[in-house]
RNA sequence: GCGGACGUGGCGAAACCGGUAGACGCAGCGGACUUAAAAUCCGCUUUUGGCAACGAAGUGCGGGUUCGAGUCCCGCCGUCCGCACCA
């Protein structure tokens, strides 16, 4: 007979448990008032974009939310873990222009394939609280935040320069513009003027950038990353006074001192010439009327903004004629330039070039023979003899040529010249920002719509509360053209709630980061009809305490529900005192596995390919494949494995297992058919060895009769349980997989007896629980245990077995591992040397030796420092 | 260019505070069971010398601190990530 009785079977086991948890109803989260003083504890995975299915890569992020909130429960915390959809977004509309579904339909049929997927893996969700961010209960909440921060001004219209995507045909946010091009489409960005929705996010900089340094249990990465992009800079404005413009200079622009921005004021007095953007007003103005500016304009306007580009191009510039006199020095006259180097959208659109301390300003002064000297001297160079000339020094010195400034180290001299600067009303100390304020405004139909009307009388007026939602609607065409909300016929029609006169509605939809920077607040009252969540359980469940998800959000998502937090605190939606949505931070590694691409260059599914040692051929025709780089699983390349098919053939527990063993959880781990292969062995034998135990006699009385071999088996038990618990709580998911096969193991081989091998099995399973639930409580049944595993405390580890009485000592000689030595735990260092003294190995090695020094670092290590009898030394 | 992380067997890795380097898994090799294969089980598996006992070397490279360095410091080399004409 090949049928194995003995076999674990995943396809009864699984959803056998999933039913009995569902029917105990023990992943719902308990409310505030009913939860028995139990300590809250919020765990939550970043929500999906339902694209479609769900691979096993995807089951990494939620696997290790899961072995959180069961852990956690276990310990006694009243666990919220919810789920829910981040459902509006592009592919909706796209599959809506490509195969004419419509994204409601669409999204909500990858939604319901996508649940039942992720229901296979036996998550410990609480499904009650399920949300998709694309319906009017939604976002109807979303309406009323947006109306509550537009009367906070937290919210408001500009006339601004924006990122548009000619391929979506869309404003992207300045996150979402990578290397010049849009972070989805791929196509080079343009630049436009529109009216544009803003979120004062800038309002918060300060307090976004200090906030970082509480937020411990975040990766350093993940701050680093938001300190830069928020990008504080402190320096100081500075005042130029017109000396001459060209006659053609009228107005303001004739007067009008520049206002530059300088992180350096203490080189004022290497100044060499002002540069302005090309696009700066100044440049402009002047353009009117020279038609060499106007064309030096156009040029740097069609230049790229990728970073080839930018490497490549050449740092030019264009006198403009005008004049400009020194702050410090007013009998000092120095030239405006236009440059292209000069960002509009940074500072003031303005610089002052001090060549000696900026290499580009230096490349520039060469260029245009403009002269300069040395104000910043490098500590130890002599004031005399030093001189810049193609190599720009941008450290800190001493100041020299710079008047009252001299001597004066870097720091100081900065505080000096501001202090100087703001005495004599020609600048003024400041701090500048990368950060800019959110553009939300996006020319899509498949996103939550702006409540707001255009009122050619009232102008732009909020939609009154009690008209909430303004709902999509169903009827929009998408032909891939423009905004299917704008060319509605009837939709935006409404009258003005102000004057009732016909009006228009806002046809822009809100950037889908707006749905997903509070959908972590609507969890905690999913269902509350009249506001987006009630205030107390808001308070009592925020922040989320463990927050798992990639590090692809470590700046935007991330930084905008650090916004959204405090402007929802500040419109008194929630309390929340530090402002903080996410107290601990886990970012994953993604699940990788190779690529195949066949001899006419399809990419292959790993399902249609026959890997060999040698190589790979297609199942299909039997060509051979070619083996391509390891890469993150992704639809595209097409190297996925189905999660269905595979909890078919191997169980959920399975791919549980193998996404939490091998690799450290914030590292990629690649998927293979082989560690697939050792997952399912130790699925095995986990079972065989239950099974085996369950059939043993189990003897009366436990503390009678424990063997040596049980006392071992005992304490390899204990030890596993408090270091499995430990791992969890540092997230060390690999280490306590590793663990946990040690444990299996040394019960497979121990000759303990009954009753302490059915303790070793019992404290096993309960510890492999978070991580193979199913199979957990298979064997919980197994071995005559009541009631559900997943509802059971943790087991707590008997701290006499964990520690250790006699311990096993490395003997080191003059720093080499010579010997070993057994001690006592705790042993005193006389009487350690004493027995490695004695001990014959060592003795052997010190022949001849003398004794100089011995060095116990206590229950570790002993180190005998010796040297050759009668050497000269000492 | 600026900022950061990392570099350990054939592979993924472990070593948490400076204290036995390579736990655990994969692959490989040998064996048991089998008519045979699969599955399962047992053993070996950093390199190198040796029949063995037992040695030697070894954590990217070169130095340093220390009784002792994968871990700390300095300088290189390499890989990856983030930002990038940011004044």
């Amino acid at each position: 007979m090949t049928q194995d009785n003995t076999r674990y079977n995943h396809r009864a086991a699984e959803p056998k448990w999933r039913a009995a948890w569902s029917a105990a109803g023990i992943f719902k989260a308990v409310a505030p008032d009913k939860a028995a003083g139990k300590p809250k504890y919020y765990v939550l995975e970043m929500f999906p974009y339902p694209s479609g299915r769900i691979h096993v890569g995807h089951a990494r992020n939620y696997t290790m939310g899961d072995v959180v909130a069961r852990f956690k429960r276990a310990r006694g915390y009243n666990v919220l873990h919810p789920m829910g959809w981040d459902a509006f977004g592009l592919p909706a509309e796209n599959a809506a222009i490509d195969r004419g579904a419509h994204p409601f339909t669409w999204t909500l049929e990858n939604i319901a394939v996508m649940k039942k997927q992720l229901e296979l893996l036996g998550l410990d969700i609480d499904w009650d609280r399920e949300l998709a961010t694309c319906t009017p209960e939604y976002y109807k909440h979303q309406q009323k935040m947006f109306l509550a921060f537009w009367d906070k001004g937290l919210a408001y219209r500009r006339k601004a320069k924006v990122n548009w995507d000619p391929v979506d045909q869309t404003v992207l946010a300045n996150e979402q513009v990578i290397d010049g091009r849009g972070w989805r489409s791929g196509a080079v960005v343009e630049t436009r003027e529109l009216e544009q929705w803003m979120f004062k996010v800038t309002q918060y900089a300060d307090d976004l950038l200090e906030a970082l340094k509480g937020l411990e249990r975040w990766p350093d990465k993940v701050r680093l990353m938001q300190t830069n992009w928020i990008g504080k800079s402190r320096g100081a404005k500075v005042w130029w006074d017109i000396a001459s413009v060209p006659p053609q200079l009228t107005g303001g622009h004739a007067k009008d001192p520049i206002e530059v921005f300088t992180t350096r004021p203490d080189t004022l007095f290497g100044a060499s010439f002002l540069a302005m953007a090309p696009d700066h007003p100044l440049t402009k103005a002047i353009a009117a009327f020279r038609p060499d500016v106007a064309a030096f304009m156009a040029e740097c306007a069609g230049l790229g903004t990728s970073e080839a580009d930018i490497e490549q191009a050449e740092k030019i510039g264009i006198d403009l004629g005008v004049r400009v006199k020194h702050p410090l020095d007013p009998s000092w006259e120095i030239p405006v330039y236009a440059a292209n180097f000069v960002l509009s959208t940074y500072g003031t659109g303005a610089i002052f070039g001090s060549p000696a301390g900026d290499q580009r300003d230096l490349d520039f002064a060469n260029k245009y023979g403009l002269s300069f000297k040395p104000v910043v001297l490098p500590p130890g160079a002599d004031p005399v003899t030093h001189a810049i000339t193609d190599v720009a020094f941008t450290d800190d010195g001493v100041t020299y040529n710079s008047g009252f400034l001299d001597g004066l180290p870097t720091r100081e001299a900065i505080a000096a010249a501001i202090a100087k600067l703001e005495e004599t009303g020609h600048g003024k100390g400041t701090v500048q920002w990368r950060l800019r304020d959110w553009g939300v405004s996006r020319q899509r139909y498949w996103g939550c719509p702006i409540p707001a009307i255009h009122c050619q009388a009232c102008g732009v007026v909020p939609v009154p509360d009690d008209q909430l939602p303004v709902t999509l609607p169903e009827d929009a065409v998408f032909d891939g053209a423009g905004n299917p909300l704008a060319k509605h016929p009837t939709w935006k029609h409404a009258p003005c709630p102000h004057c009732a006169r016909p009006a228009l509605r806002e046809t822009d939809t809100l950037d889908t980061f707006v749905d997903s920077s509070w959908y972590f607040a609507r969890f905690t009252d999913p269902q509350n009809k009249t506001a987006p969540f009630d205030k107390a359980l808001a308070d009592y469940w925020l922040p989320v305490d463990q927050y798992v998800g990639g590090i692809e959000h470590a700046v935007l998502h991330l930084l905008y529900s650090r916004f959204f937090t405090r402007a929802m605190r500040d419109c008194g939606f929630l309390s929340l005192p530090s402002g903080e949505p996410f107290d601990g931070l886990f970012t994953q590694g993604m699940v990788t596995h190779e690529t195949y691409k066949s001899a006419a260059g399809k990419w292959l599914g790993p399902e249609e390919v026959d890997r060999r040692d040698s190589g790979a051929v297609d199942i299909a025709t039997g060509a051979p494949v070619t083996v391509g780089a390891i890469e993150k699983m992704s639809k595209s390349k097409r190297n996925v494995v189905d999660l269905d098919d595979f909890v078919r053939e191997y169980g959920a527990d399975v791919a549980r297992w193998f996404v939490l063993s091998d690799s450290p959880p914030e590292r990629d781990v690649e998927w293979t058919a082989s560690g697939v292969e050792g997952a399912w062995r130790f699925v095995q034998r986990v079972w065989a060895a239950v099974e085996a135990h369950g059939k043993a006699p189990k003897p009366k009385d436990p503390a009678g009769d424990i063997s040596a071999d049980g006392l071992a088996l005992r304490q390899i038990a204990h030890r596993t349980l408090a270091g499995v618990t430990d791992d969890i709580e540092g997230f060390r998911f690999n280490r306590a997989v590793a663990r946990l096969y040690e444990l299996f193991n040394a019960v497979r081989k121990s000759e303990a007896d009954a009753w302490s091998r059915g303790e070793a099995l019992r404290i096993g399973v309960q510890v492999l629980s978070p991580f193979m639930p199913h199979l957990a409580e298979e064997c919980w049944q197994a071995l005559g245990q009541d009631g559900l595993l997943a509802a059971a405390p943790w087991p707590t580890a008997d701290r006499a077995l964990v520690a250790q009485d006699t311990i096993t000592l490395p003997v080191q000689i003059n720093g080499k591992k010579r010997g070993e030595i057994t001690i006592a735990k705790g042993a005193a260092q006389d009487a350690v040397e004493a027995i490695a003294l004695a001990d014959e190995t060592v003795k052997g090695f010190l022949k001849g030796q003398k004794v100089r020094k011995i060095i116990l670092v206590p229950d570790r290590i002993l180190n005998i420092v010796a040297a050759p009898a009668g050497g000269a030394a000492e």
